[in-house]
DNA sequence: AACCAGGAGAGAG
DNA sequence: CTCTCTCATGGT
């Protein structure tokens, strides 16, 4: 019988602090939760270094660039379009309402959080995203493995978003270094050892790979 | 060469 | 509220 102080020890003997969400600045972080979605980091990465070609990415430089460039910069992530029109809108937005991310993070968490939901491209999973890794509040990011991992671990029957967000968060409180670390690792997971190697064999975490990816899968 | 990657929104039932 | 479709590139 796994618990979750048992999986999160687990994996943190395997990868210790893994220091994400990796970017250069809360600005940076904005901008990789938008290009990041449903798309490899990999192609994300590229996006965002194409960004970086004249300089770092701030909010300023994405909400005055013309559309066309910056739909241009970020094409190896796919669905440039959307996230283009969605990156460029949100950037512009939050430096009309709070000037930057700075200030944006001195407002109260769900003050925030009403203004990102209201905005187009900000999903559940982006909103949290920026709220811990870009605002550093005390959230925890649930993503398509951690639901996957909770299930097939057998730490719970159905995982929905609110009870794993109330167990992870009764288990480390709001301490927003362990939180961000607790995602990373579960990133890390799916990253190093369920993508390529979909059997997981020599998986350093007992069992957890195949529980983290589609293929291997026992059952649902 | 099909399949999928850290998602989100619009529309339908 | 729960499906289903769409958006698109790059790696395996």
């Amino acid at each position: 019988m796994i618990t979750l102080e048992k999986l999160h020890d687990a994996l943190y003997s395997t990868y210790g602090t893994t220091g994400w969400w990796p970017a250069d600045s809360p600005d940076e972080v904005i901008a990789g939760t938008i290009l990041t979605q449903n798309t490899s980091w990999t192609n994300v990465e590229k996006a965002i270094q194409a960004l970086k070609a004249n300089g770092p990415v701030t909010l300023q430089s994405i909400c005055s660039m013309p559309l066309e460039l910056l739909e241009a910069k970020i094409r190896s992530s796919g669905f440039y379009r959307q996230k283009a029109a969605r990156l460029k809108d949100l950037s512009c937005a939050i430096l009309r309402n709070y000037g930057s991310v700075e200030s944006m993070a001195m407002h109260h968490q769900d003050e925030v959080s009403d203004f990102l939901k209201n905005i187009k491209g900000v999903g559940q999973e982006t909103l949290d995203s920026i709220l811990l890794y870009a605002l550093g509040k005390p959230v925890f990011v649930v993503d398509k493995y951690t639901a996957r991992i909770f299930q097939r671990t057998g730490l719970m029957d159905k995982p929905d978003l609110r009870s794993i967000k109330n167990e992870v968060h009764s288990l480390l409180d709001k301490n927003t270094d362990a939180l961000k670390n607790f995602h990373g690792m579960i990133v890390y997971l799916g990253k190093d050892y369920c993508r390529t190697k979909p059997l997981c064999g020599n998986c350093p975490v007992n069992n957890l790979c195949a529980y983290a990816t589609n293929s291997g899968r026992h059952s649902d």
